[in-house]
DNA sequence: ATAATAAAAGATATCATTGTCTTTTATGTT
DNA sequence: AACATAAAAGACAATGATATCTTTTATTAT
């Protein structure tokens, strides 16, 4: 479904919103151990998401990663999803076609639109606040 | 979604369907064709579903792939997505997790059930044979 | 100012998927 | 029997995603 990158990326990103509900920055270290994931390249996935302000970072000590509270309240699934994986998800054809639509569609068009549609809503409707409380409910996890 | 492999492999077999319910067997060469994927590669996913019995095949002179009607009627998408990617997209975790279900869930978890389920339904309740009729229609196509 | 901390950036390595090429096996035709 | 056709099988190559390593930049504390 999503990239190694995507995965990565939301389970860091819910992390961090964790925390910094918490009113802690994290640090790649921790961020990494958290969610059990290789280091290096969850620097370089972290890298993508403070660029496209997803997450904040602050270099140097007591630096690391983080949140606001209130960015939590409007930031969805679905704007991670697209800046780590783009837009293919919503688009792409089920079959691979490069012209796959409406006017011109593969046999599997329409079922899948239906689908794609619903995980659509289910990612724009999901704030990181949301799963950042589902959290403290203690049942939910991000590692193994 | 699913891997190219994958894609590659549907399309083939509905081609292949289509061109069994008019009564013609068709060849490796006239399927990449039709669909507009690499012949060699092609061909590799084509042995997969042989032996799987996904669609049949005769070698020699006036050979080629053909899936008998009958059988059209009960082989529905699901399994040839089995052969080709696994039942990972039915398994697997939304953010990556090697565990992850009911009991010790993901916070995306029960979003994604949801979701998966109906995927899975839409799979498992087409039939090749709804596709060919579909593509009687010619409103469908396979390639480009 | 210097040293320590931590993210950013760039270069490089590994791996699975995707894709190609060559040889072999099976079958029908002359 | 010899030849042509077509799939099967095996070896190999290219690509993109995944992952690592090193260097640089920014910031804080001493």
């Amino acid at each position: 479904m999503f990239s190694k990158s995507c995965e990565y990326g939301l389970r860091a990103t819910i992390f961090i919103g964790q925390q910094s509900h918490l009113g802690t920055k994290v640090s790649l270290t921790t961020i990494s151990e958290a969610i059990d994931s290789p280091q290096a390249f969850t620097a370089k996935i972290l890298q993508q998401l403070t660029k496209n302000n997803i997450v904040n970072s602050i270099k140097g000590p007591h630096g690391g990663f983080f949140i606001e509270t209130e960015a939590m309240k409007t930031l969805n699934l679905s704007a991670i999803v697209e800046v780590l994986d783009g837009d293919s998800i919503y688009t792409g054809c089920g079959l691979g076609l490069k012209q796959c639509n409406d006017k011109k569609p593969c046999p599997l068009h329409f079922k899948f639109v239906a689908i794609r549609e619903e995980l659509k809503n289910m990612l724009q409707n999901t704030t990181l606040l949301m799963l950042v409380n589902d959290m403290e409910l203690d049942i939910f996890h991000l590692k193994t």
